[in-house]
DNA sequence: TCTCTTTGTTAGATAACACTAACATATTCA
DNA sequence: TGAATATGTTAGTGTTATCTAACAAAGAGA
């Protein structure tokens, strides 16, 4: 029997285990204490006391010397902390061309604390660029592109042209 | 005399002070305790014991019953922070339209995580965003508000003009 | 099957950070 | 000046999350 109660809060902490585990579940088909601890970068005393925790809230199952499972729940919310992982990795990776590595760093520590607002409007602004009708990227940001390597603007070679589209004559 | 060590890197909840009393500083000329304590949200008493690491770190200066005050390596981390808080709240709320007090909470949060690649990147789209040669705001920005508010796409009035400025002819 | 290796758990220590209750100092103003 | 009030500190606790050392169970090969 676990002590869960709906209001309560998941630190960080906890979250980043579920979403390990259901990283686990989905690539290696269970999620087994030593690979937690592995990708956790903790030892597995730590992964066995979060486990307790995360079992008494209700959210995986876990079995003496076995494997830790999901539940329900559990998948609900790691579900949500990797969307939000996935989102934030493109948009510093593919918008702000941060390098993968870090990007996926930086998600980790965001995907925790932004509010929903953020996460629902930076979505919304990743969608905005990726379906873009131009073929690469939209033209403004390889504009930032450029900025971001060089300090300096393009150049318009037809500012005319621009005015126009700007204008919606 | 205190016990500072070069790489030793700052918690997040000690940034959070430094940044804090560097406001009051600004605002009220000093900092207090009860003051700090109202900001960062805290009794007292974990303002008092704040101070004390910081004072060890060689952060703060702090008398016995008087105010706290930033030293010249407190300063430097402290603006550094203060810097990037308000560059992200830029961002949030000026670009991804965020609701000014949610914006300053997650900058909050943000301030102390991201690596220094995604606030210099961050900091170069925003900078690239306020620049623009455009009065208001760049176009693609303004497409992106209604795609924000409608979750359509303004639709272009002018394609060839568009399709001209894209090729550059 | 029996031993060796791997994996998992328990127990106990530590660190960071918050809190309450009790005490100490400062400040205010009658 | 001398209470009353406001502010700050100390002492002791709790929580979360980590670790090491020692122990327990599972699995694999000869």
């Amino acid at each position: 029997m676990h002590t869960e109660s709906v209001g309560e809060k998941l630190s960080s902490n906890m979250e980043d285990y579920l979403e390990v585990i259901a990283i686990l579940e989905k690539d290696k088909g269970v999620a087994r204490v030593k690979d937690i601890s592995r990708l956790m970068k903790v030892k597995t005393p730590s992964v066995t006391s979060a486990l307790n925790v995360l079992a008494d809230k209700g959210l995986v199952e876990h079995e003496r010397y076995g494997y830790a499972e999901l539940t329900r729940n559990g998948k609900r919310i790691a579900y949500d902390v990797l969307k939000r992982h996935k989102m934030l990795t493109k948009f510093l990776s593919s918008i702000l061309k941060i390098d993968p590595h870090v990007a996926a760093g930086d998600a980790c520590k965001m995907e925790h604390t932004l509010s929903p607002e953020t996460c629902k409007n930076l979505s919304t602004f990743v969608e905005f660029v990726e379906t873009s009708s131009e073929v690469d990227r939209p033209l403004w940001l390889k504009g930032f592109d450029h900025y971001l390597k060089t300090g300096k603007r393009i150049q318009c070679k037809n500012k005319q042209a621009l005015e126009k589209v700007k204008s919606g004559k």
